[in-house]
DNA sequence: TTGAAAGCGTTACCAA
DNA sequence: TTGGTAACGCTTTCAA
């Protein structure tokens, strides 16, 4: 049929028993080798046999018939949804990631986005992982959390504004985003301020703390807060900017920066002054808003640094049992520009 | 110590004889009952028996147990480089993944920044996946395609800009962005093009063949194309602006949005008038680009729909050693604004 | 210093 | 219709 022959055969996959075979020892002399395992004497001839058989036939070990007799296995298991996310989210999963790799742990990400949540839990647990990192955009119900901890998870974690009751805890709390920025435009002055709600699901995760963070602080600066839900279309800001007048607000906290230049270029086109009339603070302080005129204020968050959370991680495994814990990991400031 | 006891308890992981040991049946049966075996009669109580004992001990069956006793495993294993991608990149994988969802296999990304190539395939190898589709940001080569067929992978494919030799390849050919933008300037009465090439790690991977798209199409209209390296910084814009008149260019294609927006507002505040001084085409056609001012004519790309590539991974997978097949992925086409 | 053998959780063959 | 058993690839204990 379409059987070309290939440059790597189609051949059987190399054992350790194939190893040891070529290098003429046992299949227990070849793990000890290959393992570098000092409790057991082996003479240099001998290691290098078998080291030369085992590349020589291309030898991987099967990390499957590994952590099956070893009765547990280093996965760290990372639910992902997908989402078009931040520079900042980017750095932060792969340095938690490299992180990890340092203490030997294997880390997969498994796509879990339009599953329903015990059956993802389910298919993560068929994968015995030792932990389990789900960031708030993947749907873990306690549940869940049971499930994986039967299964042999020794640490389930959750990642993002809300705890799970039972899992662990790293808490990117959204709302002190929300309040830098509210705190921000008191302090120039402003007390009617609206809050862009995006109405698309992926930011509605944050989008709900942010507003709450937002009613904190103004109730604390006696300012008034109204919700402003906004399609990320052209034709909705337009909508909203049409009525803006009628709203009386004097500044707009707009979600992040894409949606501040969304609204703040609808504003302008619709007549409003920017700063003057209304002032506008995105969030991210991504390049965009710099390159806005006026230049955006934005709220910069920062995130804990990733090694002590690697090392975290690797303290929840090692000690399974240990009651649910929370780390907060989000700071906020808001950097001032020219639209406030 | 802290050995605080919680609600799941600290038991060993049930397995299937513990299943059958508690619906009074053997260990083969609850096989046949829980994996809908047809080839084998189970009578109705036995499987409502059967249902009901793993159900009660939360059973979750071992995936590492089952493929090492199958022989091989239904795994994809997708390499990633963690850039931070577009929505049409976040589209394409996601269908990509439901669609071998769909078909039973089980997709896991695995990061792979900052590993050595041969270090990497040896990594993804362990995991005996059945087959790997490697994003052109992971370094994949010959030796490293070895590794993996060897460990069994019944198809490995590159997804990206280049081909590698011996591996599938789903190809995004960026020359034909590139030479989408060129084709526009020129019927738009241009004949002196700038092409941005980011000095980014990231972007480079696409730019090479973006730029050679454009000098093709450029040779074909007798125009010159001219290579302007740029930094995703204000200042690398600002120092590029300031020198433009020198560069005797009446037309821009500037990699993608974002580099065009830094480019263009550089350009507008050294007084250079776009699009009548200098067109300027982006990339992408995001939202960013209809809301800047002048609005920017863009390159909209699409990728081939993912049910027929999820269809084209299973075949490759069921038909092992058949040639190398290139299968061309990516559609281009400029959408004109007012930028140009 | 090396080897033989058991066993991890599954499934498939063959008997009963 | 059901059960016993062997085998997948690996590590580790015990014996030589």
């Amino acid at each position: 049929m379409s059987q070309l022959t290939e440059q790597p055969a189609e051949g059987p996959v190399p054992t350790s028993a194939d190893v040891a075979r070529l290098a003429g020892v046992s299949r227990a002399t070849v793990s000890y080798v290959l393992n570098n395992n000092t409790a057991v004497r082996i003479s240099d001839p001998t290691r290098r046999r078998v080291r030369e058989a085992a590349t020589e036939l291309g030898y991987v070990p099967h990390a499957a018939a590994r952590s099956l007799r070893a009765g547990h296995s280093r996965m760290v298991l990372l639910p992902t949804a997908h989402l078009p996310s931040t520079p900042l989210h980017h750095r932060f999963l792969h340095g938690l990631e490299s992180g990890l790799r340092r203490l030997d742990y294997t880390v997969v990400q498994y796509g879990s986005i339009g599953l329903d949540p015990d059956d993802a839990a389910r298919a993560w647990a068929e994968l015995r992982p030792v932990a389990v990192i789900a960031p708030g955009s993947v749907p873990l119900a306690p549940q869940g959390i049971a499930v994986l901890r039967r299964s042999g998870a020794k640490a389930v974690i959750t990642l993002g504004p809300q705890p799970v009751p039972g899992a662990h805890a790293l808490i990117t709390d959204q709302r002190e985003v929300g309040a830098s920025a509210v705190r921000h435009l008191l302090e120039r002055g402003r007390h009617r301020i609206g809050v862009v709600m995006p109405a698309e699901a992926g930011p509605a995760l944050f989008a709900g703390p942010r507003l709450a963070g937002a009613r904190r602080a103004a109730a604390a600066g006696r300012a008034r807060v109204e919700e402003l839900p906004l399609h990320y279309t052209e034709e909705s800001a337009a909508a909203l900017a049409a009525r803006w007048s009628t709203l009386g607000l004097d500044a707009v906290f707009a979600y992040d920066d894409a949606y501040a230049m969304l609204l703040m270029r609808a504003l302008q086109d619709a007549g409003i002054q920017v700063p003057e009339d209304t002032a506008v603070v995105g969030a991210d302080d991504s390049m965009l808003g710099r390159l806005l005129r006026p230049r955006l204020s934005s709220v910069r968050m920062e995130l804990a640094t990733v090694q002590p959370l690697a090392d975290l991680v690797d303290r929840l495994v090692r000690h399974p049992g240990t009651e649910p814990e929370r780390h907060d990991l989000l700071r906020a400031r808001t950097v001032h520009r020219e639209s406030s």
